[in-house]
DNA sequence: GTAGGGTTAG
């Protein structure tokens, strides 16, 4: 007895330790069990199972996978561990193997949890093929479809594979499903899109409680019907942190940021603690919106409330700092984490140096995770590629996309190939960008050839546009951004016959382009400005000053709007109101009269940045001594006595 | 000693 609480305050010490597992500290659990002679121990080697599914890279997975098939005699809750491990990891389906052997044991029988869990693995791997269909039957075989914890199981999983009917199917077989269940089914609605069945089926719900509510606002959530969630919302008579941190999240992401932050004030007022969801939502806000200050103010309240030692929110930190053009506050916080890195905060902190165009610190970030033992997955490598493509390493970029395959055997996705393609495409290696193109595995996609002809654009070769126009065209006819970027190569070369055949052809099929926004924060009030909208006492402030500027840099800097810079435009700001009316000059002009001397401009920008805007910003930034920071669609640029961070390489 | 439905960061 006393040995074991030795060796559980052993195990809680080397857990505390790492709260994210590797292969290292699992190896360092088992050896600890075996010089005590408990490797053998059920109770401690179910532990070391445990151990291993909080596992942040699937080594130590598979290591204890390994270190089962020599375990004497285990029992089916052992089986049943291992089961659910796997079921979480990455790879689902493999918690189906030791399912599979206990199916096949002598002496022992799976239970009810056993087919819970590797009904969960189907479900986490999201399609049904011949397993899922096999482990219903042998459900049913072994009398456990009628169990009301499988039976919701089976719903969850037939909707997490797209089949409604059958989901929909055992739930009416249900001899008496309780709250949950239903819960289930409308969950499986809403999976498969049924938005207006979903409502139906709470309606007709004999009982619902507050998970009830919550679960029909993640539905519309997800379905962007987010009218719908905050009339639900306002129904509801008890609200727990899950109703607000999805309402915050759903907004957020559907890119209302004030009502985002509204819920966040209101959740606040009500005098609810908020959970680390809530925060991480918020701040995922701040990021997407650029919301520094009040970014730094969530940093203060997080650190004095005690939840710095989460990862989560860390992560969301670098993030939201990076986002807000503050790579530096990012990095600190990514070197004073006392929570262990996990993958999502190496790839934040790299994806930060990508976007501020430090793709060589970036790559330097990436060595360092490879040496702390932490698996890099796909998305990693998605930040490494960008961060490749806008700094210009084509070399080491061709290098890393080989490593992730070779190396760490991740399967390229689309995303990948785009990187890829961006990368030749910008260095002006377009024959080179198009061959890789031809060559890859998966047929390309639409956004694929958009990238390639974004960089024809970006060089002016307008063969290779033609072509790659001509594909989209058969891909995705009616896409505005395509047209826009067909006629500034066009526009380019002087061909205007050309572009007006676009600007034609746009108009007949009333193909809508994109409005142009850019955003500013001033005295945490977030100002967006809009190209064309009707003027107002803001916009009219933003003009005088706009004014008095370029009056200032035409006469100090012999500053003059170029017109291959209005079609340099990569995407619509009405061309034929004049640059100077670009969202971003607005944004930076109303920056300059309302903030105090010396703080710097942070703008954030939906489209990319234009090349005249982009002059002009470093015009700004020399003549009247102003750090700029303006974020695009796809980057930033710092500007600074003059000069921008991206090099002009963009 | 293990479960099922709802919210989290890249």
């Amino acid at each position: 007895m006393n040995i074991n609480k030795r060796v559980e305050e052993g195990l809680v010490s080397l857990l505390g330790k790492c709260n994210s597992t590797t292969l290292k500290t699992t190896k360092q659990i088992h050896a600890h069990l075996y010089v005590t002679g408990l490797h053998t121990n059920p109770f401690f080697f179910g532990k070391l199972l445990l151990h291993c599914a909080s596992s942040i890279s699937d080594h130590a997975l598979h290591y204890s996978l390994r270190l089962f098939q020599h375990f004497p005699n285990p029992d089916t809750f052992m089986y049943n561990t291992l089961i659910r491990s796997l079921s979480h990891s990455s790879t689902p389906l493999t918690s189906l193997q030791p399912f599979i052997q206990l199916l096949r044991h002598p002496t022992l029988f799976p239970d009810s949890f056993s087919f819970a869990f590797a009904l969960k693995g189907i479900a986490n791997y999201g399609h049904l093929n011949k397993s899922g269909i096999q482990l219903h039957s042998q459900a049913f075989r072994h009398g456990f479809d009628s169990h009301i914890f499988v039976g919701t199981t089976l719903i969850s999983m037939y909707a997490e594979c797209g089949c409604y009917e059958s989901a929909t199917k055992v739930f009416e077989e249900m001899p008496e499903p309780n709250v949950v269940a239903w819960n289930a089914v409308v969950t499986a609605s809403f999976r498969c899109g049924d938005v207006e069945g979903a409502w139906g089926v709470f309606q007709r719900m004999p009982i619902r409680n507050l998970t009830s509510w919550n679960v029909m606002l993640a539905g519309y959530v997800k379905a962007s019907e987010l009218g719908l969630a905050r009339r639900v919302f306002s129904q509801m008579t008890m609200r727990d942190d899950v109703s607000w941190s999805t309402m915050i999240v759903g907004f957020s992401q559907g890119g209302s940021f004030d009502e985002a932050f509204g819920f966040f004030r209101e959740l606040r007022r009500e005098g609810i603690r908020p959970s680390e969801v809530s925060l991480t939502g918020v701040l995922s806000a701040c990021a997407q919106a650029g919301a520094f200050e009040f970014g730094k103010i969530l940093h203060g309240f997080m650190e004095k409330a005690g939840f710095l030692c989460i990862v989560s929110v860390n992560n969301a930190l670098i993030d939201t700092y990076s986002k807000c053009g503050n790579v530096d506050m990012a990095k600190s916080v990514f070197q004073n984490m006392s929570a262990a890195k996990c993958v999502v905060s190496w790839t934040s902190m790299i994806a930060a140096l990508a976007m501020h165009g430090r793709g060589d610190e970036a790559i330097q970030v990436f060595y360092e995770m490879e040496e702390s033992g932490v698996r890099p997955d796909g998305v990693t490598f998605i930040s490494l590629l960008y961060a490749c493509s806008h700094s210009g390493l084509v070399q080491q970029g061709c290098d890393l996309f080989s490593k992730m395959t070779n190396l760490y055997g991740i399967e390229p996705a689309a995303e990948h190939y785009g990187c890829m393609v961006d990368l030749y495409g910008r260095a002006a290696r377009l024959q080179e960008a198009y061959e890789f193109i031809c060559q890859m595995p998966i047929p390309p996609n639409a956004i694929i050839w958009r990238t390639l002809l974004g960089t024809c654009s970006l060089h002016g070769n307008i063969e290779l546009a033609e072509l790659v126009k001509a594909r989209l065209a058969e891909m995705d006819p009616n896409n505005s951004s395509d047209h826009v970027l067909l006629s500034n190569v066009y526009a380019v070369a002087g061909k205007w016959k050309d572009v007006a055949g676009i600007r034609r052809t746009m108009i007949e099929h009333s193909m809508k382009k994109t409005p142009g926004w850019s955003m500013i924060e001033i005295d945490k009030v977030i100002y967006r400005f809009v190209a064309g909208e009707k003027p107002n006492e803001v916009t009219e402030e933003a003009h005088d000053k706009l004014r008095e500027i370029m009056l200032r840099l035409r006469t100090e800097e012999g500053y003059a709007p170029q017109v291959r810079s209005v079609l340099h435009d990569i995407e619509e700001e009405e061309k034929e109101d004049s640059v100077s009316k670009h969202s971003e000059k607005l944004a930076a002009a109303f920056g300059l009269a309302k903030l105090p001397k010396g703080r710097i401009l942070r703008i954030v920008k939906n489209l990319r940045v234009c090349g005249d805007c982009h002059t002009v910003m470093k015009l700004i930034s020399k003549v009247y001594q102003v750090e700029i920071i303006v974020r695009d669609r796809s980057r930033f640029h710092s500007f600074k006595n003059g000069f921008c961070s991206c090099r002009d390489y963009w």
